[in-house]
DNA sequence: CACTCATTCCTTTTT
DNA sequence: GGAATGAGTG
């Protein structure tokens, strides 16, 4: 990107490095020394500031190697390296700098540091497991322990793992945490679930922070290394960092993650950029903590509030400053728009969501027609708390000829085909992966089933090797069938034809990692399967099954263009441009050259690629990088459509118009995140990010009636709506609008008070009256009994059709039942 | 062993 | 309303 403006990159001082900032601006880049917060609120110029610190720091003579700066997404970090390099010019004054997310620095470091930090089970050619790995290892974990997956849901103790893990709670630590019975087996399924990763050889994205960061912290000579190539450390987005991403930061820094204490004397070059105000992903294990608590933690630390902001209109900003001060955990920073007045936010009550998609529809066609000068499709955008929202915006939008994307179309490598064709590859780079393995030994169809797989399977445990190596002599385990036999022989084969029986070498042996990729699609049948699928010539096929087809090509090229970049020194080394030579880079991050490593007995480790078959290590590197590309990665505004997408996805990007639909509650306070205000103020901070979005002009939409799960229901229009000032925004009502002349006909202007008022009022009256109807007795609190499960309390009760309360058992714990069965009767 | 039909279960998801 | 499992049949 490049609004930023006119700066001149021939030109060589440090000074016109800070041209065009304002002065708050200008202290974020140049208090260089020391730990700095930098509190950086919507539209403030936190990019470019970012971008300007490290090419400030270059210029004034830090070499960029000891550079360390840390981003969430492949996307932020490849922006950020542009810019600087947009700044710095493409010679050699930025070498050696490193732009990362946390999870690639950390695989790195992991690969890197395996061998000397002692990390049992983790080879320098370990696998990554993503998310559908992950369920298919949890399952398998479930079953080897006789546990039934109705009781335990592999997703919910996955995310219990997980949390567990982005705490820095390793299965031991979980256990000895663990109060009742179900977290008791959840710590027994974690310990079973780590045991089969390290036996896999495999990691999962949790696991990438928590190894690294428990290296770090027990293993001195890399801490010291790494202590010792970067001495600048910057961090985007510090409010969405979790507690291992916290600790990492912190011993990377040199604080020791002590608060106070121990920090006594060291004054560590760290800079964090983040806003509290955007921190949405709590949820998910990011602690705003983080980033409230750094001045305790860092004493003495330089504090910048970039509160002016250069994106948004008044109205809007204002209606965004007004939401937010509703939350009470938060620093208040003062929100200043330097872009005028504008238009006011315009809020809209609409009868039901077809109504609100096409109210959606006709604005965003007035917005694109308004704008002077006319914008483009991509300068506008649609907003919505959970994806089921988007289906009848998109239907809308294709009837009406309305260019649309969506920004969470699953990822190209998340595709079915491309996962296959990635599970072959990793079984080639990693003899033990088992999962991939199993992901893919049937796939296309070459007769060894589920029942055959099992007992290889069990095979392979009772030996106490991989399932690989049982495959290869599939004919002496018992049972197994001569034809699943000859089937895995034949498997086998085809395996080691592409790895020359595992020295990758010979003349067999693919040439070049692209070739790889091809015989590895074209030898295992997956391109034959989704050529057959698609129809052979296009006629009868399936369209998508075509496209299979193109994006298993595309693999090839994906491979090819990783080909064509790569270069073994570098992977050797760390941060993209450490590379051999040049003006004092230290070539290969090293363990045992500094004076406490010698003390411990470090040993300096050989480089990385030694011994290791080239072909081999670009493979690893290659896995390395598509297994952590994320969805987001793909969000590109450039395109001539209209991108519609959650308000997640929504954060760090900007549009000439938005709108925000279904702000009712129970999506936008969403019905699950309305336990505690912790939870509720991040929904808030998550309708704040959606307003701050908007450039020009906003739109939000709240529908009376909501299609949810199939069934029509009533709604009561979004808390945040009374928010808003009425100074700010203008609220219109459209639901009655065909209903019939007797109430409120054109009285769209709020003149007979404030509809937004008068629905949620009536709403909230007819709630809180008392339920009538079948099972009127049981409400919230009440104490009923249940036939088998005995006392309990009601947690929470739905009412209509296939009526569910959600019981807490004194005995077995909390039970969803539907009252038409479950005979519950009122105590007392 | 593979394919099809029914039953279940639903937030968000930077890597 | 729909995707994503699991059971059951050919």
């Amino acid at each position: 990107m490049t609004n930023d403006d006119g700066y001149d990159p021939s030109g060589g001082g440090a000074d016109d490095v800070l041209d065009g900032l304002t002065e708050a601006q200008r202290r974020a880049v140049t208090t260089t020394e020391g730990p700095l917060l930098v509190l950086a609120g919507p539209g403030s110029g936190k990019t470019r500031v970012i971008t300007r610190r490290i090419a400030y720091l270059v210029r004034c003579g830090v070499p960029a190697w000891q550079i360390l700066a840390l981003t969430f997404t492949n996307k932020a970090a490849a922006e950020m390296k542009a810019r600087v390099v947009a700044l710095l010019g493409e010679g050699p004054a930025g070498r050696g700098l490193t732009v990362s997310t946390f999870h690639a620095l950390c695989a790195r470091l992991l690969r890197r540091f395996a061998p000397v930090a002692n990390l049992p089970g983790l080879s320098t050619s370990y696998s990554i497991y993503d998310d559908s790995d992950q369920l298919a290892l949890i399952k398998a974990t479930i079953a080897a322990l006789n546990l039934s997956t109705t009781n335990f849901p592999p997703r919910s103790v996955l995310s219990r793992i997980s949390s567990a893990k982005n705490d820095l709670l390793d299965a031991k630590a979980f256990e000895a945490s663990a109060g009742d019975f179900a977290s008791r087996v959840i710590s027994k399924i974690y310990a079973g679930y780590e045991a089969a990763l390290r036996k896999a050889d495999a990691v999962d994205f949790d696991d990438l922070l928590l190894l690294t960061g428990r290296m770090l912290r027990d293993c001195a000579p890399v801490r010291e290394a790494c202590r010792e190539r970067w001495s600048y450390l910057l961090i985007d987005e510090y409010q969405d960092t979790n507690r291992a991403q916290f600790v990492i930061a912190s011993l990377l820094a040199g604080s020791g993650g002590a608060p106070t204490e121990g920090a006594a004397g060291t004054k560590p070059n760290i800079c964090v950029v983040g806003d509290p105000d955007q921190s949405i992903y709590g949820w998910r294990g990011a602690d705003i903590t983080n980033i409230l608590d750094f001045e305790k933690q860092y004493p003495g630390a330089a504090v910048v509030a970039l509160g002016d902001n250069f994106r948004s209109t008044e109205h809007i900003l204002l209606s965004a400053d007004a939401l937010i001060r509703h939350n009470k955990l938060r620093k208040h920073k003062p929100l200043v728009s330097f872009r005028g007045a504008g238009e006011k936010v315009e809020v809209v009550l609409l009868r039901d969501e077809h109504q609100e998609a096409a109210l959606v529809a006709d604005w965003l066609k007035a917005a694109k027609e308004d704008g002077a000068p006319p914008l483009a499709w991509k300068d506008l955008a649609v907003f919505y708390r959970t994806n089921a929202l988007s289906r009848v915006i998109e239907e809308r939008l294709r009837g009406e000829g309305v260019p649309y994307r969506i920004a969470r179309g699953t990822a190209f490598y998340d595709r079915e085909e491309v996962r296959n064709a990635l599970g072959y590859l990793r079984v080639v780079a990693n003899a033990a992966d088992d999962v991939s393995l199993a992901r893919i030994v049937n796939v296309p169809a070459r007769g060894i089933g589920d029942t055959s797989w099992d007992k290889i399977e069990a095979a392979a445990r009772r030996e106490g090797t991989t399932v690989l190596v049982m495959l290869r002599q599939a004919g002496t385990v018992p049972d197994v069938s001569s034809r699943a036999a000859n089937a895995a022989a034949k498997f086998v084969a085809t395996l080691d034809g592409w790895t020359g029986a595992g020295s990758f070498m010979g003349a067999d042996t693919p040439a070049s990692l692209s070739e790889l990729v091809e015989r590895v699609i074209r030898e295992s049948g997956l391109e034959g399967m989704y050529k057959t699928a698609a129809g052979v010539g296009g006629t009868g096929g399936d369209a998508a099954d075509a496209s299979r087809v193109d994006n298993l090509a595309e693999l090839v090229s994906s491979a090819a263009e990783f080909e064509a970049a790569y270069v073994p020194e570098e992977d050797a080394g760390l941060g993209p441009e450490g590379g051999a030579g040049g003006t004092g880079v230290p070539p290969v991050l090293r363990v045992g050259s500094s004076a406490e490593a010698a003390d411990t007995g470090g040993t300096p480790v050989p480089p990385v690629g030694r011994g290791v078959p080239p072909l081999l290590a670009m493979l690893r590197a290659y896995l390395e990088r598509v297994s952590l590309v994320a969805d987001a990665d793909a969000v590109d505004p450039a395109q001539g459509a209209v991108t519609l997408m959650t308000l997640h996805a929504a954060k760090g990007l900007e549009f000439r118009a938005a709108a925000l639909i279904g702000l009712e509650e129970g999506c936008l306070p969403h019905s699950r995140a309305q336990q505690n205000d912790r939870e509720l103020e991040e929904e808030r901070r998550l309708c704040f990010v959606g307003i701050t979005r908007a450039m020009d002009r906003l739109l939000i939409t709240s529908s009376k009636y909501r299609t949810i799960r199939g069934i029509s229901e009533r709604t009561i229009p979004s808390r945040f709506l009374d928010e808003l000032p009425r100074e700010h925004v203008r609220v219109s009502d459209q639901s009655d609008a065909f209903e019939g002349l007797d109430e409120s006909w054109g009285g769209d202007s709020g003149m007979t008070g404030d509809p937004v008022a008068k629905l949620r009022a009536r709403a909230s009256g007819m709630s809180e009256a008392k339920p009538t109807g079948p099972f009127a007795d049981l409400v919230v609190g009440a104490t009923v009994r249940h036939p088998q499960f005995g006392m309990g309390t009601i947690r929470s009760i739905t009412r209509g059709m296939n009526a569910r309360a959600t019981v807490k058992f004194r005995d077995v714990g909390e039970k969803t039942l539907l009252l038409e069965y479950a005979r519950l009767v009122k105590v007392g």
